[in-house]
DNA sequence: CTCGAGACATAGATTTCCTGATGCTCGCCG
DNA sequence: CGGCGAGCATCAGGAAATCTATGTCTCGAG
């Protein structure tokens, strides 16, 4: 059997433009420059002679096509992510090392407390550290880096996530994450847990 | 929610060599030399750290964990391929254009001679041709043609298939199609019809 | 033993892809 | 109403990935 598949790096822009309504938050997630989604969509939508997004000065919207087409991607991301995280973990037997910044270690976290704390969770275990993402490079110390602005984060997986400090003010922090290890089980387990924490004190 | 996702095309020519149990089977399939295949499958082994095939001098075969990881790569590819065929059809509307050789034509066989016919099938219109891969060029009078050689078709897909001819010999044919139309439904349509007729006549 | 098929390695060439700069459009706000 | 600012499009140039071509090796068939 033979499969009809469009440009794969294509569509994995499209996803992850469709997930973040932008594309320069997939850009973030990709690495890459915004340009550089813009132009792996667009030949997307003219391998599929197709067009997938609306696009206006400020935002991007799914086309009724897009809209269809998207769900079944989702889906085959997902079953070829957990497949490799089954086969080829990111980072087998070990929990992921993350530095969390002076600034956002002192803003007290009860969350970021914790995962500093004697053993961590089952999945992290945190350190406070120098606001440098180079303790990020392959063979480094540190397999993300929790801080507040996204300069110098070049070719680095990122997320932006909001962290509650001890007296309830909210911060908009960033999660540097060393590419090849962001989505693997750690990873995700992270994310999910400061996202729970700030869904919860509303 | 962010995917960790190994290297898509490199994923593709596991998947292909997996099925063909050939790298340069897999090569024919995407339109690729033999080499392009086992440099892509080599990246995706170091970037899982993971090897997949065993490779002997004569045959490749699947390790464990490559036993393993297929199967929701191919139900990954499947997905893709179904939504992108609903979404975006390959051929949309309109019936595969296959070119078939003066030689093909001669041996008389029965399917084969149904797609000539005045209306061809739902899915495939045939038609005599000189036996000339240039006719499958972007914007030329074919889609797919089918001939007794596999020479002078770089860059476009072949299927191997087994034509029966009137005097129920067997007939080692190449359908060369034009890539990017090669997997869409008519297309399928086709090489089951081929393949039902070779297996129906043992 | 020789031959052929097929996998691997390497170097060079080609193509793809990304970046960085620039321009545009739209909404916001003074 | 006119000046920002955010975000997307586009383009040219350059970096990087990928492909081809060639040669070598191994194995199995004859």
């Amino acid at each position: 059997m033979t499969y009809r598949l469009p440009p794969l790096n294509g569509l994995r822009a499209f996803e992850a433009a469709a997930r973040h309504r932008s594309f320069t938050g997939a850009a973030d997630e990709l690495c890459v420059t915004p340009g550089a989604v813009s132009q792996l969509v667009k030949a997307l939508e003219t391998a599929l002679d197709t067009r997938l997004f609306h696009r206006s000065a400020r935002a991007i919207t799914l086309t009724p096509e897009g809209k269809k087409y998207l769900p079944a991607i989702r889906r085959a991301f997902e079953e070829i992510a957990a497949a490799t995280e089954a086969t080829a973990p990111g980072l087998p037997g070990r929990k992921l090392r993350l530095g969390i910044t002076p600034d956002l270690d002192r803003a007290g976290s009860a969350v970021l407390r914790g995962l500093v704390g004697r053993k961590g969770t089952r999945d992290i275990v945190g350190q406070r550290v120098a606001d440098d993402p180079g303790l990020l490079v392959q063979g480094g110390s540190l397999d993300a880096l929790l801080r507040l602005s996204d300069e110098g984060c070049a070719g680095l997986h990122l997320d932006r996530m909001t962290v509650i400090a001890a007296d309830r003010s909210r911060l908009d922090a960033v999660l540097v994450t060393r590419p090849g290890i962001a989505g693997c089980r750690q990873h995700k387990s992270l994310v999910m847990l400061l996202a729970r924490a700030a869904r919860e004190s509303n």
